[in-house]
RNA sequence: GCGGGUGUAGCUCAGUGGUAGAGCGUCACGUUGCCAACGUGAAUGUCGUCGGUUCAAAUCCGAUCACCCGCUCCA
């Protein structure tokens, strides 16, 4: 395999991130804390470009004008939610019981089962004598149980002779003489303890069981639960989306693996609504274009998979739908494997439905589509009422932030740096650089004015730096590392004939242009022409 | 949550019981004419944290926190 990923170092990637300022420990004076990281000025504006260019591409001009399926634009409107919403939103959603599975653990063989996937074997009528715990819907499992509770016993036993019950029906004391799937010692098995991967927080100041909240663990809901204010609200018709990026939490087992998974992360997410006759082509739509909009802000090598999920791997919501597609990056962490950067889920109607359902929501959520129905006798449809499918597309931002840094970390034994940030100028934090070649005979105030140019034209769009002092060699080191794609430098021959030099950062190569044309230099090089 | 590893300057790391170091980076001044040039000078650390052993701890012991790896988990 000749990728570079399996080359490049992860410890050399989070060097060089804190070294130049893009992400930092959070908290990490008070000895940092788990699951969290800050980004610095550079990361900050590396995020904000990405999450600026999935804002262009997704709202502003979706999908760079694409059509969908049938031809027509794709119509998408954003909206920006609460973090907290009234705690029955997550009751409808489902993720206040699946996000609190309790685990047990076995202190024998290291596994961990989900409580209630475990269930346990006694001899009939015997209370007392050891009991054998097995994985539900696992045969061998069974087996293996039922082999070592007769061996115990010293007689043959079959499956008329057990009484069976879950795990979680057993007291402390049954648990000290219950033996663990694939364990050979007794007692090795942990209490069930509840694993809540939401984070909690209570409304008021009197912090009472009756005022918790919950933070939220995705986007997607404050999208469905806004679903009827949109539609009655602003002239969309389905097929069409809601979009929004925004900040969720999950108090992730193990957050590793530097920023991927964090327990407070960053979604981009669009809940695209259509009829369920139209969803599987709206699906292949999303799961298709998104593959290209990663592969165009520069993920473009064999590193960014598309993979369909597994029947057995799929999400409740997602089981009666066309199916689950990740958008997956081979990290350095995760090589050979990958790791996901976004999913499009076929999520049906599924969340409407819930909410719909919910005792306490009330609320009607179908859609009358009037281009549907019978038609009436003036010759119009009389309208169709149904709940709209969905497709999902979520991406997760600060993974996609993850996957560029390591795709631009680009080793260079030979230049100064000895390595480089091979950013897509769209995303690059620092856009342009000027620098006089010496800090004198006038070049640092010809530099000035060409910083000033270039700041009032692309300054909107990322740093532009400047820098008079050091040698001039520091300092296209130093935009290397911080993958500005341009320098401009200004000497002696600018005075006179009005040109400067222009480095290219992927190939080092320099080369004139004149003064005047180094706007619409830059401007062509961004993409913007 | 389990097991293993690591933790010393911004980064990479040396330092195995006796006055905290190096390289690079950073900053200042000078110099400098296209790839971390050079000279001079400077700043930066409760050696992750807390406790213990000791006349004396970066060093030994314990706990704890964080990160990395393997499990586990992963809407």
């Amino acid at each position: 395999m000749s990728d570079v990923s399996t080359t490049k170092s992860m410890d050399d990637i989070m060097s060089l991130c804190k070294r130049r300022g893009f992400i930092y420990q959070a908290s990490e004076i008070y000895g940092g804390v788990n699951g969290f990281w800050d980004y610095g000025p550079l990361g900050a504006q590396l995020k904000k470009n990405l999450r600026d260019a999935w804002w262009q591409d997704i709202v502003m001009n979706p999908c760079q004008g694409k059509p969908g399926p049938k031809g027509d634009p794709v119509s998408i409107v954003p909206v920006d939610t609460c973090i907290i919403q009234n705690p029955k939103v997550w009751e409808a959603s489902g993720h206040v019981g699946g996000f609190n599975d309790p685990m047990v653990d076995c202190r024998e063989t290291k596994s961990r089962y989900r409580a209630d996937h475990l269930f346990c074997m006694g001899e009939k009528g015997d209370k007392s004598g050891q009991i054998y715990a097995f994985v539900e819907n696992n045969d061998a499992s069974f087996d293996a149980a039922l082999k070592k509770l007769g061996k115990y016993k010293k007689k043959e036993l079959t499956k008329d002779d057990i009484d069976i019950c879950p795990l979680t029906d057993l007291s402390v004391d049954e648990l000290a003489i219950t033996v663990g799937p694939d364990a050979k010692e007794v007692g090795t098995l942990t209490e069930p303890r509840a694993f809540n991967l939401m984070f909690k927080t209570y409304l008021g100041a009197t912090a009472t069981e009756d005022d918790i909240a919950y933070l939220r663990p995705e986007t997607a809901q404050g999208i469905f639960i806004n679903f009827k204010n949109v539609v009655d609200t602003t002239r969309v018709s389905v097929p069409f989306g809601i979009a929004q990026t925004g900040k969720a939490f999950r108090n992730e087992v193990t957050p590793r693996n530097f920023t991927f998974r964090s327990r407070e992360f960053e979604q981009m997410e669009i809940e695209f609504f259509c009829h369920a006759e139209e969803a599987n082509d709206w699906y292949a739509f999303w799961r298709d274009w998104r593959m290209q909009w990663w592969q165009e802000i520069g993920l473009a090598g064999e590193n960014l998979i598309l993979r369909e999920h597994d029947k057995d791997e799929l999400a409740h919501y997602a089981k009666e739908g066309a199916g689950t597609s990740d958008i997956e990056y081979r990290f350095p962490f995760t090589a050979p494997g990958y790791g996901e950067l976004e999913g499009i889920a076929h999520r049906s109607n599924y969340d409407l439905n819930a909410h719909q359902n919910h005792p306490d929501s009330n609320t009607k959520l179908e859609y009358l589509d009037t281009t549907r129905g019978e038609l009436a006798k003036n010759g119009q449809p009389k309208g169709e009422r149904y709940l709209p499918d969905v497709i999902e597309p979520s991406a997760g931002l600060d993974r996609g932030v993850l996957a560029i840094l390591c795709e631009a970390y680009t080793p260079d034994p030979e230049r100064p740096s000895k390595v480089f940030m091979k950013f897509h100028p769209r995303v690059a934090p620092i856009k342009a650089a000027v620098f006089p070649l010496v800090n004198k005979d006038g070049m640092p105030e010809k530099a000035a004015e060409l910083h000033q140019l270039l700041v009032k034209k692309f300054g909107h769009l990322g740093k532009i730096e400047t820098d008079p002092k050091q040698s001039i060699g520091k300092r296209y080191a130093r935009m290397d590392e911080a993958g500005c794609p341009f320098c401009f430098t200004i000497d002696g021959d600018t005075l006179t004939d009005g040109t400067v030099t222009v480095r290219d950062r992927d190939t080092a190569e320099q080369k004139r242009i004149p003064f005047d044309d180094v706007v619409q230099f830059v401007a062509t090089g961004l993409g913007l022409t």
